[in-house]
DNA sequence: TCATTTATGATAGTATTACTATTATATTTG
DNA sequence: CAAATATAATAGTAATACTATCATAAATGA
């Protein structure tokens, strides 16, 4: 992975910025810190003007970036899925048994987020944090068919087609190949956020991830015997 | 249904409310109107002063009976629950064959909602609209722990809590219990909402529900052959 | 019935937000 | 080194999410 990615650089549909924040300095700067701060105030507490006072900066400057904050929403959570996508296809690329590919794309999908040296400005963890606490308010607005088309939410889309074409594989009469795909990857977000939230209606310890239930949820879907 | 709902209230936690809007009949307005507008506009736009012109009321009479308009949408969303909750209790109770039980309670969460005549001034079917696009922003809050301890999500826990406990009855050996009831819960608010607008990733079509899939989600995991 | 409590309405005010617009000053590049 | 480009500084605006105060209307109870 490190190798691989080192070199490459997440390419971010230009719909979503107005300058692309990879160009400069500057732009580094306030992706870097977006996700600092909007994991410490959350995104509705989020506002230019306290990022342009913590990077020293001025709100002006970061509005030739990003036309408004919800679009430093889609960048970032864009950028995860695109992020989590890269990791998806080189792990599970070279596995040729499709059950197999599958319990290994579901590990990638519902594993705890560990740091990726690669990409210096970005905090993977803190993003993650981010996409389970704030992903959803990204799509739930009265824009998102607007917003859908100009292909905002494409990478995601893409990641829950690519494990439901992983389901196919596995099972090609399975009727429900898309929503077991999306219970997976979105329902791991919740799955987060109920342990550490909603701790009453979790099963899973501090430090667990929901990868087992998911594992045993897709087996059992597709009748997949489990060995162990 | 009818008879037995209709002579009661459906009862909020206190402390979501300043003042019992179900005690007067600008309270009344004040959430049949919340429905509607919210529905239209979205929760974002929603504001009390824009209810208060609709209703033809004051901005600062609505401040007396809820504090802010997240907690209005909090007591929107601990209605929809707990009017669920009734209506999951009640079709099922006198069911004693757990499968025969947690089939019934399968349709019960996940089927596309009815108009229900007890309560006249609550319109169902746009208050389940607005539960798929706005509940999770009542919960993805820095204020939730806060919250949450002031019981605020205490009806939405307990639903998944009965879902658990049916789950249990019909395999008291399945380790994620609490996991795939709240996958049921939510997972059915989500693929209500990606049938409606993120058409390519939905098997559903646009009448349909996603109960199918969820019966065979469940039952699968708690190896129940299909009959049918 | 009338005094009192309680509910509602009207108005004003505040700090903040989410921007847009303009002008000035650096910095980069050809 | 001039011209283009990027960034900074400042000001301004309409709307939001309230709080506070005072006036008036409606309900209640003695």
């Amino acid at each position: 992975m490190q190798s691989l990615l080192s070199n490459l650089k997440i390419n971010i549909n230009e719909k979503i910025y107005l300058k692309d924040p990879e160009s400069s300095a500057l732009g580094k700067r306030i992706v870097e810190n977006s996700i600092l701060l909007i994991d410490e105030l959350g995104f509705d507490a989020f506002t230019f003007k306290k990022l342009g006072a913590k990077i020293g900066s001025n709100e002006s400057s970061i509005y030739r970036y990003f036309e408004s904050k919800h679009n430093v929403l889609i960048y970032l959570t864009s950028w995860y899925w695109t992020w989590l996508e890269y990791q998806l296809v080189f792990t599970t690329n070279s596995i040729e048994n499709p059950i197999q590919k599958i319990e290994k794309a579901i590990v990638i999908l519902t594993r705890n987020t560990v740091i990726d040296s690669d990409f210096s400005h970005i905090n993977e963890v803190l993003l993650k944090q981010i996409v389970i606490n704030e992903y959803s308010k990204s799509y739930l607005t009265k824009e998102v068919d607007e917003e859908n088309k100009d292909g905002y939410f494409k990478v995601y889309k893409r990641l829950v087609t690519r494990l439901h074409d992983m389901i196919l594989a596995v099972d090609a009469n399975y009727t429900y190949a898309f929503s077991l795909a999306s219970t997976v990857i979105d329902g791991a977000l919740h799955q987060h956020f109920l342990k550490d939230h909603f701790t009453t209606i979790s099963d899973l310890k501090p430090e667990e991830s929901p990868t087992n239930y998911f594992k045993d949820l897709v087996f059992k879907s597709l009748n997949i015997s489990t060995h162990e």
